[in-house]
DNA sequence: TGGATTGTGTACCGATGAGTACGGATTTAC
DNA sequence: GTAAATCCGTACTCATCGGTACACAATCCA
């Protein structure tokens, strides 16, 4: 009841999370976004809280949109397919034609001054989460019998999530999807044997 | 003639650097810097012209001294070797005891707001730059026969330039000087036989 | 000792930052 | 048709942003 939203939420959050994601959480203004999203700002405050609640609420349907591809990748057979499916995927991701440049967990708050310090510890989280999954995963493999016994998981994940990351500053840098996906797949000439 | 400054323009460049390095360029204010370095709003502007021109003479100080890092790196009789010593030198300069962690060039401002596009391009032409450097560097290699004659060099380059900034997002992160250092050393496992 | 010159300190500028008060518009429930 | 509920739009709040005007202090040269 009462009058209906002239606005749609989730494409209001997609518009913010790509305004995010290409010029940071510091660098986007409340004008910057009022004006992007076609909204204006007491409904968008209405609508999401404040500009942080707002960050975090995009920055949910990205990681649910990433969670796809780490799913998909994870359900390789092998845990080396499943790092080649990964990395080449991510390489995409980061030079999506239309898209922001990069990865958000990277560009949204690498550092911040004392008043984004919230976001970018979120941000810090979420990266390490990403490389605790991956690491996971080739535990598995180990167990699987496809990860050779003597690989510590632990730094080959940490070398996995690094190139992942060099990666999104890459994108940022302006290379392109053919260079970042030679980039993924040099990477994993580092695989153990 | 005149009175004499009451403060070190070395040391105050170099306070501002690390400053920079910390927050990067959007997250740090004209009030954080007065406070770091001691000195008050119209003595800075007198001596380094505005924000963004002390941050690009802040950068210039920190460029010149990473210069030595891949001047020392280079003159290694191999281009491998080279390249070890660049990429464990960089994990121990991307992890100061009492230094910010990271890199600059990539902490200082990867992505930005309109108002700081140009900080954010002369970064990502510093990048860019370091890139180059490497791949000149592995070419000498080829032409010295301590680099197979089939190795693409811009490829190699551009994944070792990779591995250095992810290692860069790592160190924000908090990774110790000693994963970072052992990311470095998988990351040459990946070296072209 | 007195200009000339340069740096310091206070106190300010206009612009923009995030966030909100409030009245009018639009809907549902009765 | 009217009351209750929700949303929209204008116009504001206060704090902080980068940047500066101007008076005063400290030095050098004559």
């Amino acid at each position: 009841m009462g009058r209906p939203r002239a606005f749609d939420v989730d494409e209001a959050l997609d518009r913010a999370l790509r305004l995010f994601w290409r010029q940071g959480y510091e660098g986007t203004s409340l004008s910057d976004l009022t004006e992007e999203l076609g909204i204006n700002r007491p409904s968008l405050y209405a609508a999401f809280g404040n500009k942080e609640e707002l960050f975090r609420k995009a920055l949910e349907r990205y990681v649910e949109h990433h969670l796809i591809l780490y799913r998909e990748a994870f359900a390789k057979p092998t845990a080396r397919e499943a790092m080649e499916h990964l990395v080449l995927g991510l390489a995409d991701a980061q030079t999506l034609p239309r898209g922001p440049r990069g990865c958000i967990t990277v560009q949204g708050a690498l550092v911040s001054g004392e008043a984004a310090a919230p976001i970018q510890k979120e941000l810090a989280a979420r990266r390490l989460a990403g490389e605790k999954a991956i690491r996971e995963r080739l535990e598995q493999g180990q167990r699987d019998g496809d990860v050779p016994p003597h690989v510590d998981c632990a730094d080959l994940a940490r070398y996995i999530n690094t190139v992942t990351q060099g990666m999104a500053v890459q994108a940022a840098t302006g290379t392109s999807r053919e260079d970042l996906r030679r980039v993924a797949r040099m990477s994993l000439a580092a695989w153990p044997t």
